[in-house]
DNA sequence: AAATAAATTTAGACAAATCTAAAAAATAAT
DNA sequence: ATTATTTTTTAGATTTGTCTAAATTTATTT
């Protein structure tokens, strides 16, 4: 299936949405992309007709199981230009996003899988999202949003779910990254913040919507 | 200069074009990017709103300064890539142009910088075409079309004009690549081809046509 | 110097991707 | 059960890049 750029960008963002909530809205999607409902409505009809959407007006929608696939696709590509760039050239990962998500639309299944065995087929980016397999597979990772984890057991930060470059300042100034190893020490009820300490810093508190973003497992 | 996937093709056919004439015409850029002559007139009153293009109606049309800049851009783009193509992933030299036409169009200054380092600032790109500088600076090749070497004395093959896949497939044929050594034995004035011998393989002949696109210099 | 041929540009159309404003449908509130 | 609000879709434009066919300009022949 050839797909525009724009195609695929609305594949990818739709498959993004649907992880979170049953069916996807039309404002959201226009919410999440920066454009206007009315776009949306456009590209879902074409999507329909290129049956890779589950469409009733009004209602909302899904990738079916071609446009599932076609997201795999996508995403794999974008996330082994992520790694590629983190580990071969060196960039931050909190720069990274913005490059790859045009490298992604670099098609050739070829560069891609040469790729893939160049980097020595990953299966985790740079952000600790897993990264696609040629058949489109996925590791299942046992991770937990931190605001779920258990007082006092140590954990590995393994994701982080929110990618702003906001969430990425902050993370910074905390010395959180993927790998870090975390604790929990004492939770706040009122608001869900979090007394923490990452590796050997003094301890510190994060947010609860911090919390809620930051992905972890065990030791 | 913020510039569009199809404004960039066009500015480095045209300086690809340019090259090899004066002033570039409306017909052998249509031919070139096998588009019709209206679509190349249309394009022309753009880059010439950019200022990018010198262009009298009707007498063909050049690059000006800022003009060759952007090309040069560009044309370091595909370069560098095709040259990781090559030597990291590991792909033919006569598939990688295609993949880097895409490539070259992901224009962030500090991925191709940090992929010039990555790669160890290389000059010269897998079909021996030299590759700009971060200032858009090329070196200077020594190198002359096979058909004017003088006779009998070692040449190495330093680059190729053509390459299509026609022209690849015969050279594979032949066993000739980049860094060959060559000499030749003898030059029919009939068609212009040549009677050639390759590293320790026994002679061959090659026909004028090639002998115009293959370049080599002193051994 | 006309007439003919070739090259180039213009005119007008179309598809893709976007937008704003208005209409329609679904949902929530009285 | 109406009314009001929110969400979504449609209608109609716009921009970019392309096309074909016709008109114009330049170059080449007689
Ligand atoms: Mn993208
Ligand atoms: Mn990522
Ligand atoms: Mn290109
Ligand atoms: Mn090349």
């Amino acid at each position: 299936m050839k797909l525009s750029e724009s195609e695929e960008n609305y594949i990818k963002s739709i498959y993004n949405l649907q992880e979170k909530t049953e069916k996807v809205n039309t404002n959201s999607l226009a919410n999440f992309l920066n454009t206007s409902p009315a776009s949306i409505t456009d590209m879902l009809k074409k999507l329909k007709i290129k049956k890779l959407l589950e469409y009733k007006k009004y209602y909302g929608f899904r990738l079916n199981e071609a446009g599932n696939n076609e997201a795999l696709k996508i995403i794999r590509r974008h996330r082994l230009w992520e790694y590629f760039l983190v580990t071969k050239l060196g960039m931050e990962w909190e720069k990274v996003h913005d490059i790859a998500e045009e490298l992604e639309h670099v098609s050739s299944p070829d560069l891609i899988n040469k790729l893939d065995i160049y980097l020595g087929k990953p299966k985790i980016d740079p952000h600790g999202d897993p990264i696609p397999d040629e058949k489109g597979k996925i590791i299942e990772l046992k991770q937990k949003a931190l605001k779920n984890w258990p007082l006092k057991r140590n954990a590995i930060v393994s994701s982080v779910s929110n990618q702003t470059p906001e969430m990425m300042e902050m993370l910074n100034h905390y010395g959180i990254a993927i790998g870090s190893q975390i604790k929990i020490l004492k939770a706040f009820e009122f608001d869900g913040s979090l007394q923490i300490k990452i590796a050997r810093n003094p301890d510190c508190i994060i947010s609860g919507q911090a919390a809620k973003n930051i992905f972890v497992y065990d030791n």
